[in-house]
DNA sequence: GTTCATGTATACGATGCCGTATAAAAGCAG
DNA sequence: CTGCTTTTATACGGCATCGTATACATGAAC
């Protein structure tokens, strides 16, 4: 009935990984024939055009990082804040999708239609981490704050080169998580007294 | 002695307007001459390729976003917190500057000297933070975490697409800022007594 | 105004890419 | 095995781009 010996899964698939790689102009529909050693003749039968693909694309990462994060999250239970660490584990710690999602990222600061979708996305995101941090957190105003801080700083950790003298990256990550995540967010600062 | 019609900061300028638009792919010998409006036959007098043109670009990228800043801040003076708010404005509130430092974030995600460029303006930039917020905090494992925090948040920012509900995205990110940078940092929260 | 250097236009070959057309090949049904 | 369907290879036209070559134009020096 239907062979479909290179799917269109496969090509979306390798698609996916060349946006990771070079961003959406290295999307090219005879780069990606030669990593699926195979040339662009089964393309066309598969997708009408090339933006055809980058379409099912977008529909693959969407799916992928919201339906299915949000499942293995709600499946797994816990409390809220094992829920929204799980929810970050899953989609910024993955090789696989953290890559393709700095990609749609930049992607998006050029093109309306991405940067839509990546709204939608990012929305459910952040209602996990306003949830997760309410919990703690009785100012909404602050809520919004705290949500927005660490959502900043899983993205943005990505687009930084800085150094941190002896510390590693990692380190003062766990730091930052507990100013934004811990309850009392004491500082150690200021002492009004001297 | 040297006419040099449509000199090389021209091209440089250009160039670096294309690849804030659109990345480094955009950054095309012959769109930009037409930019120009002139034919790309120049261009080879002023720049043996096109790669020499990125270097330039590169160059000019960061001398003007760590030398000319940091000049600027110094010399009009005022206390840490005046100075780096001056230089996040010079830096990231810039039409011009904000969309070049971004589109070279992404590019610095695919290219090892585009990254080490980068390093040394995040480096600079981060011994600003860390002069001004350790001006109200003493731990200095805190004060790394804070600038972290600041630096993904200026950057992260424009990388996000989550709405706040009734607030706008700078509202957020005023509150955001007096949770970084103000010195009680004071939670509203987790009341023990209760 | 003549001369010279330098920037500019135009034409060229080479490459890489898209999308189409057509023929070969490989799986499935009977 | 035969015939049908689906996927694949190959070849093509068209376009954009790079970098080169060469002739033209323009400003500066004298």
């Amino acid at each position: 009935m239907n062979a479909t010996r290179t799917p269109r899964d496969k090509w979306i698939e390798q698609g996916l990984q060349a946006l990771a790689a070079g961003g959406p102009d290295a999307v090219r529909v005879e780069a990606l024939a030669k990593r699926l050693r195979v040339t662009k003749g089964g393309f066309y039968g598969a997708f009408p055009d090339r933006d055809a693909l980058l379409e099912a694309m977008l529909d693959a990462w969407e799916r992928e990082s919201t339906d299915e994060v949000m499942d293995r999250v709600e499946r797994e239970g816990g409390d809220p804040r094992t829920k929204i660490q799980r929810a970050g584990v899953l989609t910024f710690s993955s090789d696989r999708l953290l890559p393709i999602d700095l990609a749609i990222r930049d992607w998006a600061r050029r093109d309306a239609a991405v940067a839509e979708r990546l709204r939608r996305v990012d929305n459910r995101r952040m209602a996990l981490l306003r949830e997760m941090i309410g919990t703690f957190c009785f100012d909404a105003d602050e809520v919004e704050a705290r949500s927005l801080l660490a959502f900043c700083v899983a993205i943005g950790e990505h687009f930084l080169v800085a150094d941190h003298g002896d510390r590693t990256r990692a380190q003062v990550l766990v730091r930052a998580a507990d100013l934004l995540l811990n309850r009392p967010l004491k500082t150690t600062a200021t002492d009004p007294a001297r």
